[in-house]
DNA sequence: TCATATTCGTTCATTTTTGTTCAAAATCAT
DNA sequence: ATGATTTTGAACAAAAATGAACGAATATGA
């Protein structure tokens, strides 16, 4: 059976059960389990559909994409760990920016009592923030529909209209020398912005952040705090020699 | 059976049923009792579902109820006719500024084909627009929990950096001698300004609204275009003399 | 209030899935 | 046919998901 043939056959059935498993596959093709491992990588990388663990699934296309937060919940202990520490920083009263993210996400529910006052520019925190009834003030801005955070010129003029106690930021990865970074340039501006306005600054990032280098830089990592988990001694000392640096949960 | 699959189950039936059980899932999928908690921690998480002792739960989303108001609204049909009477004044490209509030969303289904870029403060429009995939732009500003409106000082600058070709706003009465009128003071600004920043504007208003006249004034009724439902041969020459007038579907 | 029964979160061992490496087979160009 | 390139399948270590066990927390009913 040809590539092309195993590949058009995938998609196919892919349309019609809405996902499959690795070995649905097999059977249909009589390829080997590799084989299919790499069709599916490559027909991923051609945004024909989405891996998941055990298979694959049909990539989910505007509906749904915001409304259902499709972000597979990974680290999720940890990014609460890290979560429950950043709040207990928080004094009554604080006037804080959370950031869009996950990790900033799982803040939400432990702020109930703290009685802070909470700028946000990621609209899945909204209806939240809105359940805890927390008073909630949005920057304005452009929706980035794969993960409803707004972004652009907008959101950081918006941003400049507060004052900020303590501003928590995600980070898609922290490195001693290239700083903490994030994949997205107009998102990247807008924690910089964020930070800029805020008197304390944190970045949120799980373990797994460690060492990662993504596209667009946000900071050096001596311009912010550091909340993150389970650090080996060595790279605590790296990072604590450079800046503020909190391990939640040790 | 794939996580997501199980993962889409629980929350279908969920939607079903309002609440399930731990035990009625696992009947369900066939999986333990450990991969079931796994589960439910991972999707509330997400926001997709409360746990409770034994189970689990929909969310209570405040927004979400905002939208199932409107659509059990009253006078739907005459909101529906004016919304579709004026999405027909649109133009290819326009960008257009979209009031929070029931009528004003009833125009999003019938934007779908004129390509425009809309700014809105209301969050309730918010998700609808992005699943009609519609560029859309949010205004910053306070969120009023009742109503899901964006307002206050920084809504009204964040309007000031759009310009507008048409904006389209809801009113809660409408005077001969008294113009324009909503209950809230901060909307009315809020609506001044989106006014004040377009081209055009419409306000639009079912027939229930004539001669209401509530607390804050937004406008002189000859400051916009009127947009209405039914009216009065008498009642069309008052208000005709002062300013255009479109009676949606006679 | 207390005792009992569920339910919950955590830990750990087991199973499954994944990515990577490497050699064999197939395909291609000359 | 020969050598070069690509595709394939197998092996294996790393990562992820799963299920069972157990003490802690919570609900239930007397």
């Amino acid at each position: 059976m040809l590539t092309t043939e195993r590949h058009s056959l995938i998609l196919e059935q892919l349309t019609k059960y809405k996902n499959l498993t690795i070995k649905d596959i097999i059977e249909l093709t009589y390829a080997s389990e590799s084989t299919i491992r790499r069709d599916l990588t490559e027909l991923e990388a051609q945004d024909k559909l989405v891996r998941i663990h055990g298979g694959a699934t049909l990539p989910k296309r505007k509906l749904q994409e915001f409304s259902i937060k499709e972000k597979s919940t990974k680290n999720l202990h940890e990014k609460v760990q890290i979560a429950q520490y950043a709040v207990s920083l928080l004094n009554k009263g604080d006037c804080i920016f959370l950031d869009a993210g996950t990790t900033t996400m799982q803040m939400i529910p432990f702020l109930k009592d703290k009685e802070v006052v909470v700028v946000t520019n990621g609209l899945t925190h909204v209806e939240a923030l809105m359940n805890y009834g927390i008073p909630t003030y949005v920057t304005g801005g452009y929706i980035k529909t794969k993960t409803g955070a707004l972004i652009g010129a907008q959101t950081i003029q918006s941003i400049s209209n507060y004052r900020f106690d303590k501003s928590f930021l995600g980070v898609n990865g922290f490195h001693k020398q290239f700083g903490y970074t994030t994949p997205d340039p107009e998102e990247a501006s807008t924690k910089r912005q964020a930070s800029a306005y805020a008197l304390e600054t944190f970045m949120l990032a799980d373990q797994t952040k460690r060492n990662n280098v993504s596209f667009a830089k946000i900071a050096d990592i001596s311009d912010a705090a550091l909340i993150t988990c389970h650090l080996s001694e060595e790279a605590y000392k790296i990072f604590s020699d450079l800046t503020t640096v909190k391990v939640a949960n040790q």
